[in-house]
DNA sequence: TCGCGTCTCACCCCCTGGGGTGAGACGGGC
DNA sequence: GCCCGTCTCACCCCAGGGGGTGAGACGCGA
């Protein structure tokens, strides 16, 4: 079965030489193309494309916007759409991204890059630009680099790391002596000694270590 | 100048394989090997490769463990690691990208995109392979959804919001009141407000709504 | 065997922080 | 004009949390 792609970005000659490219691959079809972010959406919702690629910078409607409205349509016959950008313009890679786009790509990429990008976003999975990588992972990860984590927090014994942790969810006293089925005063004992280690005044200042350090998360799963 | 590379992976047929696919690139020259973790630590100390292939699968110490001391040595002369694996745990993933490493790769990936790999993180950037690009973007943004935020904070006075955040940064009352140049009264005032009106009970609370909303945000740099 | 660390708990002090009520000043909207 | 929301501040109350000291029980390794 062949992957069904469409081609938005206002500059004809490109939509030429990507489709050219693309039409040469056997599994690849291009189903259509739009000069604008207007004309991507609409074209999108009538062709039913297996993939759009979207170039960053159009007229009339940008293709983050043109990509947002995309992407809010219905999950089961929704495209996965490829941003293309000439710069890696950090601010839309993350908006982008946060839309539901499945990869970024810049255009001086080798040509083979991009043939390869339409065939691994169709099957599911996501791509990068190799600078945009590096700036992802140091997004998602420079809260938690590992040394702030070991350095101080590995004081902690198992006990009064899992103190710490009832404490970053904002349990009191009492709820982690229940919690943990031993008294209130032998909680108090633990959580004055996670502060002593770890230089902290109040339990508000320990949920704040406990999120920097990466001990918890926002939106950690782990909430049960 | 040449891109000098260590291979660190148990079985000698995959060393042997990897070092002949790269030797035959004009820009790579593997420079050392090593069948564990811990002669992966010694031998990049010793041959100060640019570049450290690293398997996650090793015995006596695994690769996790070896990026890890790999990745904690001084930023100077530190080298950049790779981590590859068979299967793609996501686990070690997140573990290795925490600790530093510069990409993840399955080793059935094709030759070519081992060989770019190389280049890629050399340059200082990162690689993913895709359907590990894909999670992490779930992982990355999962956590802030722009809609959460609006729902309940948006009831906060600007005051309020402004207070909030700096109980989220471990503040007590007194310093609130003299970071706001108010009193203290009129700070505790505030805080009772947004404690109402969020349903918080005392300020630990109050930092983990401000972190799981992302009003706040772990490793924020506006931490000024 | 003797330490050492950890986990457990108790009693003490006392200050910060949370809760209630009330009120003056300022500004914008009806 | 008036009202309403916001920001400011004051006084009261007191429970809970942070700080110190001490101590018994257990397991582990030297």
């Amino acid at each position: 079965m062949t992957i069904k792609v469409l081609i938005a970005d206002d500059q004809a000659m490109v939509r030429a030489g990507f489709a050219a490219l693309l039409n040469a691959q056997e599994d690849i079809d291009i189903v259509g193309d739009a000069p604008d972010g207007v004309a991507a959406v609409t074209e999108t919702t009538r062709l039913r494309p297996d993939v759009v690629l979207m170039d960053v910078r159009m007229p009339t409607m940008d293709g983050l916007e043109a990509a947002k409205r995309i992407l809010s349509a219905p999950e089961a016959r929704r495209p996965r759409v490829l941003m293309l950008t000439t710069f890696d313009i950090d601010d839309y890679v993350y908006e982008a991204l946060r839309m539901g786009a499945s990869g970024f790509l810049l255009k001086d990429a080798p040509p083979g890059d991009l043939i390869s990008a339409v065939r691994i976003v169709a099957a599911g999975d996501a791509l990068l630009a190799p600078s945009v990588t590096r700036r992802l992972i140091e997004e998602c990860f420079k809260a938690r680099p590992a040394l702030r984590r070991s350095s101080r927090l590995d004081a902690l014994t198992p006990r009064e790391e899992e103190v710490l942790r009832l404490i970053a969810r904002g349990l009191s006293n009492p709820e982690i002596a229940a919690a943990l089925f031993v008294s209130e005063q032998t909680v108090k004992t633990h959580v004055g000694k996670v502060f002593a280690k770890l230089e902290l005044r109040d339990r508000a200042q320990a949920v704040v270590c406990a999120y920097e350090t990466g001990l918890v998360t926002a939106g950690d799963p782990r909430e049960s």
